[in-house]
DNA sequence: ATTATCATACATACATGATAGTATGTATTT
DNA sequence: AAATACATACTATCATGTATGTATGATAAT
């Protein structure tokens, strides 16, 4: 019964839909490709056609999870102003959009949550170590310059400025995910980036 | 080959010491009990009879781990000085201790990462939620009296702070576990929490 | 344009391995 | 003697991966 290759790609789509749901719910182990399957309205056959093995479909989904990061950090960086504005305006923007849009949730759920699980893959920590380094390298030079022109405190050293950045923006959308009913994010998204910006700001 | 009942705890002990090591480096549902076993020194037979079963044995470790975690917050609140003072003091040591003590590493990793994997659990989930819920609620009781005394920001919310305190906490505890190589927390330990305080202290 | 051929997109069924749990045995302690 | 503290051996389950089947779209030959 091949389909056309829309069609395929089609599916492709709808497999990956089904497992953000399945493993940002479930976690890698527990997720079951029969339960993703079931969910995409396929069977196993069909994610092992498209991705090889359940590695290769979680693998799939981190690179578009990430590639969805850095959007959001180019959108607030496009925007301009200072580093300090830029900061306060991704900091607000993924709180906020955590509580709006349910896909973003997912994704967020999979990399703050699921991640652990996968760090025994070496080549999965590699990677996001990797990864991690970069942006905390890249956010470091925009701090240096904010330290230089006197926006920052002078007596911030960039790279603890950027891993206290990162820190605190994955510590709120981790600690909300774990209780989303305990505060509103996005009431709130404001007076917590305040807080950390505060602590930035040269005075 | 009964032992006496001191060699029991003792064996128990040693259960729980290899099961830490195991869970926190493999997580939940790759951890197998035979590893924590043969890391014991003992067999599967000893894990069942003590534990029941692995659920069993992973929650009587969260619930030591849970306690320690107090345990560094009590120790902190004991020496005395202001809130500033004392939210100061708590993140230098949990910051510090990570650097030194592998077995608090251990159990830092177990509910950063693991936790994660056991949210499916529900019982879990919800003690998880009530326990996070009352660190905040306590936190922010003490935040309250902070800003009366005009230590703190007076245009701050309670509860604002000290979701903003426990963010940051377990963003940069997470943030170096997930690299420790990356950078030494124990000599950042001063600076960075001096970021977050200075966003709270009130000027 | 029709047909023959091949490649694609899956579904189905089976093989494999791993691991949690159980049942039972046994040596000590109490 | 009865309960404890395990070890050993066995069972059952379950999920991944693989091998194979099949219908259909794509493509080239005639």
């Amino acid at each position: 019964m091949r389909r056309t290759a829309e069609d395929a790609a089609q599916t492709k789509q709808a497999i990956l839909d089904a497992a953000l749901k399945v493993f940002s719910k479930k976690g890698y182990h527990a997720a079951r490709l029969a339960d993703i399957a079931q969910y995409a309205e396929v069977t196993r056959g069909a994610i092992y056609h498209h991705f090889g093995n359940k590695e290769g479909l979680y693998g799939e989904l981190m690179a578009t999870a990430s590639s969805t990061g850095s959007q959001i950090v180019g959108g607030a960086v496009a925007q301009g102003g200072s580093i300090a504005d830029v900061c306060q305006r991704i900091l607000v923007d993924t709180f906020s959009v955590l509580e709006t849009n349910s896909q973003m949730r997912a994704i967020m759920s999979l990399w703050m949550f699921n991640t652990s699980e996968m760090l025994k893959l070496e080549t999965f920590k590699e990677q996001l170590r990797q990864q991690t380094v970069s942006v905390i390298d890249d956010l470091a030079i925009h701090m240096q310059t904010g330290i230089e022109q006197g926006v920052l405190r002078d007596d911030l050293a960039p790279h603890v400025a950027a891993r206290a950045f990162i820190a605190f923006q994955n510590g709120v959308i981790r600690l909300w995910l774990m209780n989303p009913n305990a505060f509103s994010i996005k009431e709130d998204a404001e007076a917590l980036a305040t807080v950390l910006m505060r602590g930035l700001i040269g005075g």
